[in-house]
DNA sequence: CATAGATCCTGTATGC
DNA sequence: TGCATACAGGATCTAT
């Protein structure tokens, strides 16, 4: 599920509970995580305090508090990060448990596919006055951030052979995108992933961009209203998902712009959904 | 060097 | 019912 809107809305939902809260206890539950921190996850977070959350992309960080360092979470394909009472029982992939000193609801990543990732790290100047992550400092702001530089995205997408599905996915050119909005603004826009990123005008590489955080303010506001206040609900599911997709998951359905069957194509071992009357594909002897 | 494809996991849905 | 296969919202490594 976590995309850019949903990495933001987990965000959101942790920061009110996370906020000034000194750890006690951490549990490891499996290795994979925290990946090399195995034996020194606990060490470097008992004793903190969790500052404002933060986010880039789709990694998302909390400061401790009068540190130079952070906590770091990155969701991968199935990660949840959940507020739960101390007591109660343990979900079937729950990987990390951090408890506080309050004695207060824990934090918990949850994570069936291990892909996710729960670590410490160093916090280095952003160079706009910020920190960041050293792990995270190479993703690129998202097409929300009031500092994402369209021209510099512009120029470098411009100078890239690959397909422009890809360059939305790349997190190092334009980070928060993920296949479900990628194909979703490729829809919006007309324009077919596979084609080159650099035959598309700068006027229309813009309007994609617009798309994208069209699409992404969207899906943000919906989820907004998944939030439960009892713990950080992260069902993707909740509503916006039926209602709004256009292109994404809709294989056979109609277009809502033209009424042709959507379809769905291989794509990096997973799928790509289009319109084949809106969204025409560019062909071998093109490229 | 750049790029397209494979790969890490676990679970669910589907088909024979 | 049992078994095999395909696929899942990410990121990164590896052949070519």
């Amino acid at each position: 599920m976590p995309e850019l809107p949903e990495v933001e809305v987990v965000r959101r939902g942790i920061q009110q509970w996370s906020i000034n809260r000194v750890i006690s206890k951490v549990e490891v539950l499996h290795p994979r995580a925290v990946r090399r921190q195995i034996d020194d996850l606990a060490g470097e977070l008992v004793g903190q305090q969790f500052g404002c959350a933060s986010r880039r992309g789709k990694y998302l960080w909390l400061p401790f508090v009068g540190e130079d360092s952070c906590l770091i979470v990155h969701l991968g394909m199935s990660g949840q990060l959940l507020v739960q009472p101390e007591d109660s029982q343990f979900e079937k992939h729950l990987r990390v448990r951090i408890a506080f000193a309050d004695g207060g609801n824990d934090l918990r990543f949850v994570d069936q596919r291990t892909f996710g990732l729960v670590q410490t790290d160093e916090l280095i100047d952003d160079g706009a006055g910020g920190g960041i992550p050293s792990h995270v400092a190479h993703i690129a702001r998202d097409p929300l951030d009031p500092l994402f530089d369209e021209d510099i995205f512009i120029s470098a997408v411009r100078g890239n052979d690959t397909e422009i599905k890809r360059v939305l996915l790349d997190q190092g050119l334009v980070s928060g995108i993920g296949n479900i909005y990628a194909d979703e603004s490729l829809w919006r826009s007309k324009i077919h992933g596979n084609r080159r990123a650099s035959s598309i005008s700068p006027v229309h590489l813009k309007n994609l961009l617009d798309q994208a955080r069209e699409v992404m303010s969207q899906a943000l506001e919906a989820g907004g209203t998944s939030f439960d206040s009892l713990y950080v609900n992260v069902n993707g599911d909740s509503g916006y998902f039926s209602r709004s997709l256009n292109a994404y998951g809709q294989e056979g359905q109609p277009c809502p712009r033209c009424g042709s069957a959507i379809q769905r194509e291989k794509f990096m071992n997973r799928s790509s959904f289009s319109c084949p009357r809106c969204q025409r594909p560019q062909r071998h002897s093109e490229r």
